[in-house]
DNA sequence: ACTATACTTCGTTTGTTGGCGAAGTGAGAA
DNA sequence: TTCTCACTTCGCCAACAAACGAAGTATAGT
């Protein structure tokens, strides 16, 4: 039961589904998220510490930065059903659609480069 | 988005995951969620409200009584999805189990009954 | 050693949610 | 019609959550 609340609290915040979503297309770290989320680096961090919390994401920390995926195959079941269930039930969205395109631009650049990215 | 935010915003409260799972064995009226949950009628109200509002639950009206069952077949699959979803990652909990336990003795009771079966 | 950078944690503010009781609504009983 | 009862709506309060900036931590570069 708790198991089931924190999973569903983590997945009734439209920036978290954001997150979620952006890590479809694989890791990111979290100046790629604050980019596309457009909110203070404090925010973003917390939402995405309730993500991991929840068990829908991993960290993973590299010097400096902080890279976060999606839980993988060793996710209980719970959770991969989870991520199916809202993968699958998003109607189309005018933010999820200007988020896929944006972070299309921001994927392409290093972390170290996403500064010149930003600008463009 | 908005459906799927509704929704585990629903999913994200275990009184209203109690009152899901008290109604996996048919319909029941308020007055018997308001005796399994022990909350004021305008909570118990309330929270079938929200249930009702995300999809999960139908109301009938059937004189002085509100009748409350789980949405059925024709409900749209982002719906069915999760109750399934919700109903299959439950692990063994106690206040489940006490629910459970509870709910045999307020069923047998029609509501005009209910104030006897209360006794016992 | 010092600085700069990437992130996290802390404290505050503001908006939302869950709870209650009181008042309102509407159907059945007297 | 009047009363009672089941439920809903409203108004309030306490607890929680989301946002921010400031301060803290830790790593890379100078």
């Amino acid at each position: 039961m708790r198991t089931l609340l924190v999973i569903t609290a983590a997945l009734s915040d439209a920036t978290r589904v954001r997150a979620l979503l952006a890590l479809r297309g694989g890791e990111l770290c979290l100046c790629h998220l604050i980019g596309l989320l457009e909110l203070a680096p404090s925010t973003v961090s917390k939402h995405l510490d309730l993500l991991v919390r929840a068990g829908l994401v991993e960290r993973r920390k590299d010097g400096r930065w902080a890279y976060f995926r999606l839980a993988g195959r060793a996710a209980p079941p719970i959770v991969r059903h989870a991520f199916r269930w809202t993968l699958e039930n998003l109607d189309d969205n005018a933010v999820i659609a200007r988020d896929a395109k944006r972070l299309a631009g921001l994927r392409c650049c290093d972390p170290k480069e996403l500064a010149a990215c930003y600008k463009s």
